[in-house]
DNA sequence: TTCTTATCTGTTAGCGATATCATAAGGATA
DNA sequence: TATCCTTATGATATCGCTAACAGATAAGAA
């Protein structure tokens, strides 16, 4: 007793084909029937209930209850050439892409978008390979971290014509819009901030910066600043790390082995800052006193510890919230009208007690 | 100069319908005719090269290069009613869960599977709504978070039959499969430690319960084992924050309130544990000899911080990957022959410096 | 050489929805 | 009552791919 119900007679002729059909699944075309209607009422009714008569929108409403109708969104996707889909590739799943990730489905919920998220581990080649899958389920946009991609990435994307908001920094020609804020910039104005406050001897301990443009960006707004102030800043005040507490305290250490008269130390993360902040504090050094210490990020952590850290808070639910706005009026309405290439959130220097 | 190569004539007799094609969009049937093949032989060129001769391999995988071919995973979903993606939902994206979903995806992605993460914020009800998405998008299997859910999600799963793995706790009557911890019997054994150290007074932080079996046990761990060793463990001893670090300073500073002469704070998360043992320091209470603290998670600060924490290690990878490799197998190999129901992946007790 | 059997390749009919056009049903106007 | 317009519903042809089967080709056995 196979799955052969639900079919009219008049097929004795020749049912030569017969095709495994999922489970029991209901089809829209068996609401129809129910409802007594055709299936394209059915469809209307689902999608836009004020289309069809208060009669057939109840008829329908209530077989789709009686049968457990599920609409299949791949059917309605590969028909309407959509699939109401974003996704949004990120280096790594922390609580800090995770504001970005909340900022980004507060906005596509309740437009009716899903979003699929991607992580890469910060490695473009794996950026590469989910930029592949995500276009092969026909997304209907994407959002990118930073603005350092793959050849190939940037090509298909542009091939497939599909819209694109890049975050968490800047740059002057993105590949199609980008929002967030200078990575550049905030290294710089804390590098600055520390200068000011007096201190000559500032080490920097910092994200890889393999395929990584924040990193890269930021590392490079504290050298420049250090060059400008005629200050030492050559590779060996340089360390670079995962941006785990662990490695804060181990590039510490290593930043104090090489440069024992070191008077601050610019992490360009909160986790590294606090890693080092850390093990400043069990290795009986002062801070602020002997040694400043400046994180990156405002996280959670950096003002519940003590002494407070001193770091750049940055828009990362805004930057979510707001790559996902553009992304949504571009879909949403007919004309190609979007309005800057170019969104500049900006960051904001937070002095507090470990400075 | 429209879109009009690649047909041939014959059809001038009556060209109705001309349908919408999505921009220049490569389809399976360019590839063939460049390649001189049929669909067929592309399809399983790329699907299962092993069953096509060398020659018309090479002359596909030209052909895709030369046309720039993207596959159309929601056809092919469609036609071959599996989309190799399976769904993960999840209380909260952070760094706890993102080493659950790192699990998860080291397993799905070389099985060619990927990944749709939901975020409920700890709601049932957000819960249901993105249960509903992902089963219309037909995703082949669902990893959810925990044991219980509203009725509606039970029974669209069940009625559906999409396979399901919950996750991160035990029951003895899971929807489907579950692989996870105890979370009554790790609290109860962190409770059991911080009483055979001699303390007496022992408050409870935890998470917000509504919603959230694992919350919810961690606490029936921790009432039990008091009412066992005949301690108080009323309501005034207990707090429930969400779990954030400052609401960790914030519950410590109340059970302070309520009872100046805790001997020792009992955290349901290393995030409280953390945020109250700052407090503690701050205001100038010695870890741990006038309080001792213990936390839960294992998170990567509790072995930072000093003194570092007591915590309960839970198996956050392993969960993820194990569940994954639990759908996969169901997934890939025809029978239904499915191990364990329910997998216990155990917890471990990390006693370090705060008790 | 002829007949099997195994291996490749091609043809065709869906998968379950939506877009498009056609038709029917009312309402307003003359 | 006839005509025109607006609105609601229905019929049908895709969307781009794969399952199922058929046909062709090659290789081995008799």
């Amino acid at each position: 007793m196979g799955i052969s119900d639900g079919d009219d007679a008049e097929k004795a002729e020749a049912p030569i084909r017969q095709r495994r059909r999922a489970g029991e699944q209901v089809r829209m075309t068996d609401v129809a029937a129910r409802a007594g209607v055709s299936v394209m009422s059915v469809s209307r009714a689902i999608r836009d209930p004020e289309r069809v008569s208060p009669k057939i929108r109840a008829r329908v409403e209530k077989a789709m209850r009686e049968t457990g109708y599920v609409p299949n969104a791949l059917a309605s996707s590969l028909a309407s050439q959509r699939t109401r889909i974003i996704a949004a590739i990120v280096p790594f799943i922390n609580a800090s892409f995770g504001d970005t990730i909340r900022g980004i489905t507060d906005v596509l919920h309740p437009s009716g978008y899903e979003l699929l998220i991607g992580e890469t581990g910060h490695s473009m080649q794996v950026e590469e390979r989910l930029t592949d899958a995500f276009l092969s389920h026909r997304v209907d946009g994407l959002l990118l971290t930073g603005h350092s991609h793959t050849q190939g990435v940037r090509e298909r994307l542009r091939n497939l014509k599909v819209p694109v908001v890049e975050t968490w920094n800047l740059t002057e020609r993105p590949m199609d819009q980008i929002v967030g804020f200078s990575n550049y910039e905030a290294a710089r104005a804390m590098t600055r901030y520390l200068i000011g406050q007096g201190r000559r001897h500032i080490g920097y301990l910092g994200g890889i910066t393999k395929d990584n443009d924040r990193a890269t960006d930021r590392e490079r707004g504290y050298i420049d600043e250090m060059t400008v102030a005629d200050l030492p800043c050559d590779r060996s005040l340089r360390s670079y790390r995962k941006l785990e507490f662990r490695h804060g305290g181990e590039g510490c250490e290593e930043l104090l082995e090489r440069h024992p008269d070191i008077d601050a130390i610019f992490a360009a993360s909160d986790m590294l800052a606090v890693g080092a902040l850390f093990r400043c504090i069990k290795r009986g050094i002062a801070v602020p006193d002997d040694i400043a210490i400046a994180g990156f990020d405002d996280s959670d952590i950096s003002s519940a510890i003590h002494p407070a850290l001193t770091t750049v808070r940055v828009p990362r639910y805004e930057m979510g919230s707001r790559a996902a706005q553009m992304l949504v009026q571009r879909l949403d309405t007919d004309e190609e009208t979007y309005g800057q290439k170019v969104v500049d959130l900006g960051f904001e220097i937070l002095i507090r007690d470990s400075t």
